[in-house]
DNA sequence: ATGCCGTGATAGTCACGA
């Protein structure tokens, strides 16, 4: 069973590329995020034709999640609870093949100091709360999306590169450890603990030709997914196509 | 120190990204 989780950073700008993944990589299940559509302009007749079901949670002109599967999924959770002010699309749940899956797409936090840098902890402190039920659930489930945060200093190409970033900032850092330590596994990381692997490279500054990437797309697994955890990886190819997304699609196979 | 490039909303450039 392979899991995905893929920015894509405009659904009208990138169908093409799109749909060529979903036909080479056949993912059973996509977690997409930076839809940056409304949900009723997602193109679920396209998607269907393809043989996906959608699951959208859109939002005009920014951010957005959607939920591709083979197998219908029933929605969980539209939406991360925890503040009924907070209008941003960056969260959707689903059941899929027996599996409790969520297309993330976390706040970037830039600048630092300022107000996106404390909605992104704030953001990140509610998604630890909603976190701790899931696992508390007993299922298999997989927390797919871009995290917007650089893990580890193997994460990058420099070390120094991004310091002062809100990817890289240590509170976000201290965050996604807090994430983890509740029992998650990050699957890219456990099959390649050396680090080295990347999930973003900026369009500019030739940051792709240069390979001066880094690693915010990440899976986390339950125990119970992790127990069935086969492999896991990032699809660098992709990012190399003409008018490809700046991210690279991360992805999980599970027994 | 800033922009580089790219996307979307909009009809000017501007907001936002990472």
């Amino acid at each position: 069973m392979l899991i995905a989780t893929f920015n894509i950073n405009g659904t009208n700008a990138r169908l093409p590329r799109l749909l060529e993944w979903l036909e080479e990589a056949k993912p059973d299940i996509a977690c997409l995020q930076e839809i940056k559509t409304m949900t009723e302009n997602f193109p679920v007749d396209v998607l269907r034709g393809a043989g996906y079901h959608c699951l959208v949670h859109g939002q005009k002109g920014f951010n957005g999640v959607a939920i591709l599967s083979r197998e219908p999924a029933t929605e969980v959770q539209r939406g991360l609870p925890g503040d009924d002010s907070d209008e941003q699309s960056r969260y959707l749940e689903a059941d899929v093949m027996g599996v409790r899956v969520a297309s993330i797409y976390l706040p970037n936090g830039n600048p630092v100091p300022g107000p996106k840098f404390d909605y992104k902890l704030a953001w990140m402190e509610r998604l630890r709360r909603h976190a701790a039920g899931l696992l508390a659930t007993g299922l298999p489930v997989v927390l797919a999306g871009d995290y917007n945060v650089i893990p580890n200093d193997d994460d990058i190409w420099d070390a120094s590169a991004m310091r002062d970033d809100a990817l890289r900032q240590p509170e976000s850092v201290a965050a996604y450890r807090q994430l983890l330590w509740q029992g998650w596994t990050d699957a890219v990381r456990s099959l390649h603990p050396l680090g080295g692997v990347w999930s973003f490279w900026d369009y500019q500054a030739g940051a792709w030709p240069r390979d001066h990437g880094f690693r915010i797309d990440h899976l986390l697994l339950s125990p119970a997914a992790a127990d069935r955890l086969a492999d896991a990886g990032v699809m660098k190819h992709v990012r190399g196509a003409e008018k490809a997304s700046d991210h690279a699609p991360a992805w999980v196979r599970l027994r």
